[in-house]
RNA sequence: GCGAUCGUAGCUCAACCGGUCAGAGCACUGGUUUGUGGUACCAGGGGUUGCGGGUUCGAGUCCCGUCGAUCGCCCCA
């Protein structure tokens, strides 16, 4: 197969300039957010055993079957491109023994891979940010993680048209006779299915929840809640999460048909949906799965956690604030080293320095501008340093003039012609 | 995996029913002016119209295939 020119492969993107600046905000802002909240940073392999996903998943699932990029290295082993994050994670922290510092508060991002058909806010690589709280069986930890992105959304400007959806799938017990009593349900008006939901009455009925067939939706509004089913002390988890979220004031509707297709979730289910995305409404997704560190071979360790796209977080973020940057102009080739050498002191300093180096001067304010230069340094040739600096209107011009007079001692400085 | 729409310079687009239709703006490059914060002027480079095949005297314009994008379904860890 010859590979068409140039392009990137299908599903997978380059991100340049202002996308590029979206990418890193969210970023930027979830890492900051994460060290408020106490969680540390884990690293974690792009690639994986394709057991430590298909263990997890369920080896027949369409997501295991072809919905993975796996393939067999040079060994006869077959690797997988991690699809999730979470399943590495647990990985990990079985395999290095990570119970010991339980309650592991954990976050990370990066690259994901799955082999499915792109379209809006979704992408064969895609990008997300992603917490998990190992080994703390208590609501206040989903609580937590719930604020965690509660705040991240609005540090980010986002928050018209996202709401948080929260649900309870119960223990095991609950989770059981609520799905007995689901398939009940749907299977005495079979008939009355849309095809695909008579498919999911066998392979995943929880699914028949949120089927968006407008037949179905009636069925759906019909069927039992889990509400009747829940045990009492799943019921006493979930009017405690509900309880911290008041107390921490983060906002939540209680959908009760938001479920999870694999089988080790437990109690809270969440997602942070918007409607501006067309059909890709969750921006953060998540919930407690107490049973999959100990379904993979580890010990008992109770967990939860949530995932979210960044690229669907870019496209809801607004724009990043401009950040600071200072344009160091030459006026004659002749300061070109002087002009070099302030650059060197400003930046050694801290101070982010541009330096605009080519053309004339017209064209050097231009490239200045188009760098995204807020303050403007013009050198003037001579034996002692001459500058004059121009600021934007937010600029801090006394912070900017105590930084040149620390980096350039002895320079005669004028702000705006102004000797100063 | 299924259905639909789309694909013209780096970007956004134009080109009536197939016949000088390969263009504009922005961007880019060089220069002039200005002489100090993006807005002036002049000139220039750049496209076998996603790719391949077909119909036709002639195709960007019609047909088929393919690649990609977009919207929805499926799936959603």
């Amino acid at each position: 197969m010859k590979p068409p020119r140039l392009q990137a492969v299908r599903g997978m993107q380059d991100l340049f300039g202002a996308e590029a600046d979206r990418f890193e905000r969210v970023v930027e802002a979830f890492r900051a957010v994460g060290r408020r909240f106490g969680f540390r940073r884990v690293e974690v392999p792009v690639v994986e055993f394709t057991a430590v996903f298909a263990r997890t998943l369920g080896e027949t699932t369409d997501v295991v079957a072809k919905e993975m990029y796996s393939f067999e290295d040079r060994g006869g082993d077959s690797l997988t491109l991690r699809p999730e994050f979470t399943a590495g994670i647990c990985r990990a922290f079985i395999a290095n023994g990570w119970q010991q510092h339980a309650p592991c508060k954990l976050m990370t991002h990066g690259p994901l891979f799955r082999y499915e058909r792109p379209q809006k806010g979704r992408y064969r690589q895609f990008h997300q940010i992603d917490v998990e709280v190992l080994g703390a069986a208590e609501p206040q930890a989903d609580v937590e993680l719930l604020a965690f992105a509660d705040l991240l959304l609005r540090e980010l400007g986002v928050t018209e048209g996202v709401t948080l959806e929260l649900n309870t799938l119960g223990d095991a017990e609950t989770r059981e006779a609520w799905r007995a009593a689901l398939v009940g349900h749907f299977a005495a008006h079979r008939d009355a299915l849309s095809e695909d939901s008579q498919r999911r009455l066998l392979t995943n009925p929880l699914r028949i929840l949120d089927s968006k067939d407008a037949g179905d939706r009636s069925l759906v509004a019909e069927a039992p809640t889990i509400d009747a089913f829940l045990t009492a002390e799943a019921g006493r988890f979930f009017a405690g999460v509900q309880r911290g979220l008041d107390a921490a004031g983060v906002r939540f509707a209680r959908n009760p048909r938001l479920v999870r297709g694999f089988d080790y979730y437990r109690h809270t289910a969440f997602e942070f949906v918007t409607d501006r995305l067309g059909a890709q409404g969750t921006v953060i997704g998540g919930g407690r799965y107490d049973g999959l560190v100990a379904a993979m071979g580890g010990p008992d360790t109770p967990a939860v956690g949530w995932a979210g796209g960044i690229e669907r977080l870019m496209a809801l973020a607004a724009a990043p604030p401009p950040a600071p940057l200072l344009a160091v102009i030459p006026e004659a080739e002749e300061a070109d080293a002087q002009a070099a050498r302030i650059a060197a002191a400003l930046r050694a300093a801290g101070v982010a320095v541009d330096m605009a180096y080519r053309g004339n001067q017209k064209r050097r304010r231009e490239l200045a501008a188009k760098a995204g230069a807020t303050a403007l340094l013009f050198v003037r040739p001579g034996d002692e340093p001459a500058l004059n600096l121009v600021c934007d209107e937010g600029e801090d011009v006394p912070a900017r003039v105590a930084a040149l007079r620390a980096a350039v001692p002895g320079a005669r400085l004028a702000v705006r012609g102004e000797p100063v």
